[in-house]
DNA sequence: ACCATAAGTTCTATTATAGAACTGTCAATA
DNA sequence: TATTGACAGTTCTATAATAGAACTTATGGT
């Protein structure tokens, strides 16, 4: 499968996977939330390579996640600043750094604690359903083709079956 | 870099990105939680060669995302079937699908709709803090060296510098 | 004996990435 | 004036990862 294919998949995974689905991409973002914003200082604090970082960039401003700022003229120099599209990223920066948080430390604890300003309190992120507000996890979600859906997969259909028959089994 | 340093990065996300920072292991992890658990399966429902695939299933095996469950004797047959680790990642994954659920649909909607089981309602999923209970942006949070840290890095205060001066001259 | 199922492995061609050097423009300094 | 450094890339070559197809191994069914 070629990256353009994914953005053209009927999944709002895919399709995010599309933009943000590779090492680099979600590498440099964190640098954005971390309000780095230039070329040199990407470069300097990442250790890509520039020629990835010229193109990862290129990227992201194309889908809208970045976006180029001028602040100077003669020779031409821009700052890459997210776009709300790139704010709303921020959930799934924090539940990547939550996970690494719970699963990936080593002994030396956390690299990094996050205070909510508002509360002033150390804090993790939790997921939640924003119609009742409880905790999701993912036994309690029932999922349902929805209007840009196309028909069910073979495959689906036949590992619910064995899912079924395995819990009876059980 | 190599994907071996990533996992030595003093960074939750970096370690984190390790993991699931392909396109194919998002994927594969998508399809482990709508229950594809076989091998041909997931070639069946991805289009993913075989070769990434058994790649890929023995790096989330590896990591503790993914167990492996004989469901026959001779020849040995295996399903892949996430661990509480694996489960954890749910969150992740539904703040990607929700990120392309609002910036990435076409016109025709929504691939896929999220039922509550509990309250029975479709939902979206909301982060919010784990202290007092309300939604995150990422300027409603500061960020802290933690236990695991390293030095803070000089390309990080230079950048909060001119953010500093940016919003001051703004 | 023949075919199907299942889970890989092996092969070659193409594509992506790493790492380093190079380019062009301007500002500040000697 | 000549030189140096900051900055944002581009270009180059060697290496690594991926795509796509064919092959392997073991068993069960007809």
């Amino acid at each position: 499968m070629k990256w353009d294919a994914l953005e053209e998949e009927p999944c709002s995974l895919a399709r995010t996977v599309a933009v943000i689905g590779d090492r680099w991409s979600l590498l440099v973002l964190r640098e954005c939330f971390l309000r780095v914003r230039r070329f040199d200082d990407f470069q300097a604090s990442l250790g890509i390579t520039r020629h990835l970082l010229a193109d990862r960039l290129k990227k992201l401003v194309r889908f809208g996640v970045l976006r180029k700022i001028p602040y100077r003229e003669a020779p031409k120099r821009y700052e890459y600043i997210l776009t709300q599209k790139g704010l709303d990223l921020y959930p799934i920066i924090m539940s990547i750094v939550h996970w690494g948080n719970v699963h990936m430390v080593d002994s030396r604890g956390r690299p990094m604690l996050h205070e909510h300003k508002s509360c002033k309190r150390m804090f993790d992120p939790v997921m939640v359903c924003s119609e009742c507000g409880e905790p999701l996890a993912a036994k309690d979600v029932h999922v349902h083709p929805g209007p840009g859906a196309r028909q069910s997969s073979p495959v689906h259909a036949k590992a619910q079956e064995r899912a079924k028959s395995g819990r009876e089994r059980a």
